[in-house]
Parts: structure tokens; C-alpha cells; sequence
DNA sequence: AATTCCTGTATTTTT
DNA sequence: TACAGGAATT
């Protein structure tokens, strides 16, 4: 029997979490404690050992690139050959629910191609709705439906549901759940789901064909749920029916919930016990990753939280340096700081050693700035995602109209992209004809062009665009989909547009990109799904091509990684605790921003820096910062302070006064 | 009727 | 800064 086999090199309550497979078992990992190898190798022993075939297996993610990480560990661990690792259900809960609604979508009335919307989708198509029907309110502005909606598909509730906890106006509730039921239909009218509805479909899948759900619990003999804090309403009922018999493994860590804005909720994990009273526990409180310094720091800052298990971080490892803060006068200062420390840490230039971490992605900014101006390689993680790019989406949504006629999101997106002199007014007479036909904008803008119901030039112009659309959906039979790109791009004159634009290169640098990702799928349709489902092409999101470069990345995004050297940076009251925590979420909420703080001390092998600054611009004028609750909040013999000594004085010493009284 | 130009306003985190 | 909505211009 090898090493791996016997499971030596693994301590042993990770040897438990490996190996418990006769009921339900929830995972208590700290920060920095194996998580992902003690669940990669409960993966290889069910395979191994437990005499489970592949297909039998389910492993949900919250992330992309933890089921992609999942997947490659394990297929490294086992030398898996391409064809194994494919019958094995490993993503996210949003990709496995697509995956079993696009096998049974007839039975809750959608057809199996359905486009998937994504945030910018669904925002636009309430903005359309909110105009069609009337629906003006100051306080219920698109954008707020938009989210809204959102969070009670996250809370598991139809329209129905609402209720004065959800309004906070009484009069607000027949016309709040028309609109919604309205939203609702309209998806359905376009064959397509958002988000949210994914998870929500497939519980009325399974509700309305117990037999599917059914045959999911039998197939699935092992259940594992990563990242199981960060579990919603819908995702916890998803996964539960689905393991019915108790064959469920989660591993989390209350202290790093920090998705409570998308749902999540502490309950499921500090009740796990209630919802499966034969459940055994297992806690991973040895960390591999910090010094001993940085543990007892992080720890001094999450034992302020009283919603916890409770958890304490020991390591065998060296107890390493204080951490340095810095008092920054303003942000500015704050990234040349930074910019010198890197320097002084990176030896060799292996910059990919350092990580900048911020709450908000608007902070950013100055460190790409600083860096640049340094020469110092960086990646953003976390900000504005390739997929999320203007022109990427507008690529797409010229393949997704090609791919599906009915796709009337994409037909309004690009319609006048490049501009063919067709506005609202025309986009008026495109609907009012699909709607007379009770057929898609494509077959709207065939009858007014049938009709010459618009001006010359502009109904040519539409000629020519349904001409390109058709021609380039008959295409899609014989030919590669980056062949059809290119000709949609040419041919409508798309890629003529951006040479004109500002950032040609860039844009057209994406745009190449994009087809590069094209080609290497062949498939359309998964490739539309992958688009929208993960908004990163594959390599980009990978570490690999982070090699010698300084990650800058916002501290949801670093949930999971580890850097030798960090700066947690902006550690300002109004950034960390964020300004929407504080005024609106009360104690809860504080707690949230906390962990946060926490999430991102963790992440640090060796060097950990908190700065901030006494001065930052915001809404564009300079103002006044004052230094986080929580900086006092982490124990001060684990600090050392730099920059100024007045500055110091006047920074953590200054709240602290303030809060005695 | 479409587009450009301008002004005021708001900025958390993301599958 | 970036973006949406409104007024002025083509």
C-alpha cells in the first residue's frame, strides 16, 4: 500500500474527515488548515477505496475555479484519463443545476435551449418592464428590483410569498408582486432564466417530477459541498433533497461567511446538527499556512464576533514577525508605500509573492497606477470580469442571436451596434409588429422591413441585419462558431466601430481572445453557457499566468488563496466595516465586514501589512478617513507600527478614545 | 428621429 | 470616475 494510500501524511482529524463515509458530516476547517486536500483526498478515497463509481459522485462549488482546481487535484491524484473525469459531477451549484435542467426543461415548460441572463440581462430587462407597464416609484428603481428579485429567488420565495418583512411598505405589495410575477412570465415568454432561477426551476423540477429527484438521490451515493457557510436558502434545499439519506459531506468555516448579501446563511451551519441529528463533526484547527503571529492576530479579531462556533488557529510553524501597519496620508501615499514594500519583498522580481487585497473594487485604481509608473507586473482579480467587457458581450449576443432566434435580449443589445439609425422609436415599431405576429424582435424586424414601414435608410440598414443574423444562423450547421464570428463582426461592422473607439487594441486584443476561447470549444452552446455561468475564459483565471506578478484583488475574490506577502489596505471606518454595513445592517452586518478583515489576514504566509490612510477621495473630494474599529480590535502585541509616530498616535490611538465613550 | 453633448448623481461584495 | 437621463444639435 502506498503513502497516499494509507493516509499517513494526513493529522488525524483530517484522516476523519477523509474517511467517515456512514452518515452525514460536516467539516469545520479553519483558514489555512487543508480544506482542500482533505476534500480532494475524501474524492480519491470514495474512488479508491470505496468502491463508488465516478458517476456516482456529486462535488458542488461555489466558484468556477474551486471545481476546476477540485478537478484537476483529483485527476492528478488518481491519474484519471479524460473519459473518467467527465462522468464525474464536479461544479458549481449553478452549473449542476443548469446541467440537469437543460436534460429535463419540457417538464417545467421551457425548451431545452434556454439562454441563461446574466446581472446586466436581468437589469435591463426590468428597466424594459418597469417602462412597458407603468411601473414608476421612486424608492423601487430598476436597479433596486433588479436586486431584490435577486435575493428572494436566493431566499427561496415566489411572488406570493412577499410579505411585509420583505416590503417595507404595506401599499407597496400587490403592485411589488404583480411586477415580479410580471418579470417572471416575461422569462418564461423568452425561454430564459437568470441566476436565481436556476436553482429555483430545478426545485420545481423535482417538485413537479419526483421521479427525476428520485433517480438524482439514487444515482448520487456521495454528496460534497465546499465552501457550505456561503449556502443560501435554495442551494441548502437543493443539496438536502438531494442527499436525502445523509449522504453529505460539507466543509466550511463559519468565521469566513461573507456571501450573507447573496443569502448565505450562518444558521445552516451553526443548526447543522437539527437538520441531520446523526451528523458527526469534525474540526480542522491546525494551520499549515501563517505564523504563529498572524494566527494570534486574526484570531484576537474573530473572537469579537459572538455569532460563532468558536474555533482557535495553532501552528507548529515559527512564530514570525509583528505586522506592520502603516498610516498613510491619503491613498496616494498608501500605494507608494505599498509600491516600496513589494520591492523590498520580491526578490528576483517574483512579484507573484505579494497580494494587495481591498474592500471595493474602486480601490484598485491607485495601486495599478503606482505599479505601473514602477514597472512592477500586476492582475486584477475580482473588478471588471472579461466577460463582463462591452464588447465581449456585444460579440455574444450577436453568436446568441445567430445560435437562437428567440433571443430578443441579444436583439436589442446589439441592434444598434454599430449605430444603423435605429432608436426607440424604431425599436417601437419592432415590437409592436413581433408582438401582433407573437413572435421574436427578429421576426418583428422582418415584417417592418417587409412592410417599409421605417425610413430607407434605415430599413436597408435592418435588411441587412436580418440578412447577417439568418445567413449566419444556417452557417452555424456546416461551420467552426469562430468562423461565424468572424463573419458577424466583419460583416455588421462591428470590428470597423472599434477601430474607431478609443482602447482599439485592447478591445480588439479581448475580442481576439474571445475567439480564441471559441475555437477551442467547437460547441456553441457550451460555450454560451461557460460565457455567462463563468465570465473568465479559461488561463485567465488560472495562476499559472500569474507567475511574477502582484495580485490586487478585492477580498471576496482572495477567499481561498494564500501569498507569502499581503497588504490589507483601506482599513478605513466607510471601507472596512464598508459605509452600507454600518448604516444598514446593523450588528449583523459588522460582524460580516469583520470576517471579512479576517478572510483576508489568513490569506498571509509570512508578512502581513495593514494600512491606512488619513485622507481618501471620495465621490471625487478629498476627505477626512478615520481608521478602522477593527485595527483596535486586532491585539496590539502583535502589531508594530511604521510612518510617522504621530501619525500612529492620532490613527488606532484616536478610535480607540472615541469608543470609550 | 437619432445622436451628441451636458449635467447631475451615485459607487460593496458576485454565481 | 462612470453612467444615466435630459436638452441641444444634426
Amino acid at each position: 500500500m502506498t503513502d497516499f494510500d494509507s493516509l499517513t501524511d494526513l493529522n488525524p482529524p483530517q484522516r476523519l474527515a477523509v474517511t467517515a463515509t456512514d452518515k452525514a458530516l460536516m467539516v469545520l476547517a479553519g483558514a489555512g488548515s487543508g480544506k482542500t486536500r482533505v476534500l480532494t483526498r475524501r474524492l480519491a478515497y470514495l474512488l479508491r477505496q470505496g468502491d463508488t463509481d465516478p458517476g456516482e459522485i456529486l462535488a458542488v462549488t461555489f466558484t468556477n475555479k474551486a471545481a476546476l482546481e477540485m478537478r484537476e487535484r483529483v485527476a492528478d491524484l488518481l491519474q484519471l484519463d479524460e473519459q473518467t473525469l467527465r462522468r464525474l459531477w464536479i461544479g458549481t451549484f449553478h452549473g449542476m443545476a443548469a446541467r440537469m435542467l437543460r436534460l429535463h426543461a419540457d417538464k417545467i415548460g421551457f425548451d431545452p435551449r434556454f439562454t441563461i441572463l446574466d446581472s446586466g440581462d436581468q437589469q435591463r430587462l426590468i428597466k424594459r418592464l418597469t417602462e412597458e407597464l407603468d411601473f414608476v416609484d421612486a424608492h423601487w428603481t430598476y436597479k433596486r428590483l433588479a436586486s431584490s428579485i435577486g435575493r428572494w429567488k436566493d431566499d427561496g420565495l415566489q411572488p406570493e410569498d412577499l410579505d411585509e418583512a420583505q416590503l417595507r411598505f404595506r401599499r407597496d405589495r400587490d403592485r411589488v408582486i404583480h411586477f415580479y410575477q410580471a418579470y417572471q412570465n416575461e422569462l418564461q415568454r423568452l425561454n430564459a432564466m437568470d441566476f436565481g432561477d436556476l436553482l429555483f426551476h430545478c426545485l420545481k423540477l423535482w417538485q413537479r417530477a419526483p421521479e427525476i429527484l428520485a433517480g438524482y438521490q439514487n444515482r448520487f451515493r456521495h454528496i460534497l459541498v465546499d465552501e457550505y457557510q456561503d449556502a443560501n436558502k435554495v442551494q441548502y434545499d437543493w443539496m438536502r433533497l438531494l442527499a436525502s439519506q445523509g449522504n453529505l459531506c460539507v466543509v466550511g468555516d463559519d468565521d469566513q461567511l461573507i456571501y450573507s448579501w447573496r443569502g448565505a446563511r450562518l444558521d445552516n451551519i451553526l443548526r447543522f446538527e437539527d437538520d441531520f441529528p446523526d451528523a458527526r463533526i469534525v474540526r480542522l484547527e491546525q494551520n499549515y499556512r501563517s505564523t504563529g503571529t498572524i494566527l494570534r492576530a486574526a484570531g484576537g479579531l474573530i473572537d469579537r464576533n459572538a455569532n460563532r462556533r468558536g474555533k482557535t488557529l495553532w501552528t507548529e510553524g515559527a512564530e514570525g514577525a509583528p505586522l506592520e501597519c502603516y498610516v498613510a496620508e491619503n491613498g496616494e501615499d498608501e500605494a507608494g508605500f505599498v509600491t516600496r514594500e513589494i520591492l523590498k519583498q520580491c526578490a528576483n522580481r517574483e512579484f507573484h509573492r505579494a497580494a494587495v487585497l481591498v474592500r471595493t473594487s474602486s480601490q484598485t485604481r491607485l495601486f495599478e497606477q503606482a505599479f505601473g509608473e514602477q514597472g512592477i507586473p500586476y492582475r486584477v482579480s475580482g473588478g471588471l470580469r472579461f466577460m463582463d467587457r462591452a464588447e465581449i458581450k456585444d460579440a455574444i449576443c450577436y453568436l446568441r442571436l445567430a445560435h437562437s432566434a428567440r433571443d430578443d435580449l441579444a436583439f436589442e443589445r446589439i441592434i444598434n451596434q454599430p449605430s444603423r439609425k435605429l432608436g426607440p422609436k424604431a425599436l417601437e415599431r419592432i415590437t409592436a409588429a413581433a408582438r401582433e405576429r407573437e413572435g421574436s424582435m427578429l421576426d418583428g424586424a422582418r415584417a417592418v422591413v417587409a412592410e417599409g414601414a421605417l425610413g430607407p435608410a434605415a430599413t436597408g440598414k435592418l435588411r441587412a441585419f436580418v440578412e447577417l443574423v439568418e445567413s449566419a444562423h444556417e452557417m452555424l450547421d456546416h461551420a467552426a462558431p469562430a468562423r461565424v464570428l468572424d463573419k458577424l463582426l466583419e460583416e455588421s461592422g462591428y470590428m470597423e466601430m472599434v477601430a474607431g473607439e478609443e482602447r482599439a487594441e485592447d478591445k480588439q486584443e479581448n475580442l481576439r481572445e474571445l475567439r480564441y476561447f471559441l475555437s477551442q470549444l467547437d460547441d456553441l452552446e457550451s460555450f454560451l453557457e461557460r460565457a455567462v455561468l463563468e465570465a473568465e475564459p479559461p488561463g485567465m483565471a488560472g495562476e499559472e499566468d500569474a507567475l511574477g506578478r502582484v495580485v490586487i484583488s478585492t477580498l471576496h475574490a482572495a477567499k481561498g488563496l494564500e501569498f507569502p506577502v499581503v497588504f490589507l489596505v483601506g482599513l478605513e471606518e466607510g471601507l472596512l466595516p464598508h459605509r452600507m454595513a454600518v448604516e444598514e445592517g446593523g450588528s449583523l452586518a459588522v460582524e460580516e465586514e469583520r470576517r471579512l478583515m479576517y478572510v483576508g489576514m489568513t490569506r498571509a504566509r509570512e508578512a502581513l501589512y495593514l494600512t491606512h490612510a488619513r485622507s481618501r477621495r471620495l465621490f471625487y473630494n478629498l476627505e477626512p478617513a478615520i481608521p478602522s474599529r477593527f485595527l483596535a480590535e486586532v491585539p496590539s502585541d502583535t502589531l508594530h507600527a511604521r510612518g510617522s509616530r504621530m501619525s500612529v498616535a492620532r490613527g488606532v490611538g484616536a478610535f480607540r478614545a472615541r469608543r470609550r465613550f
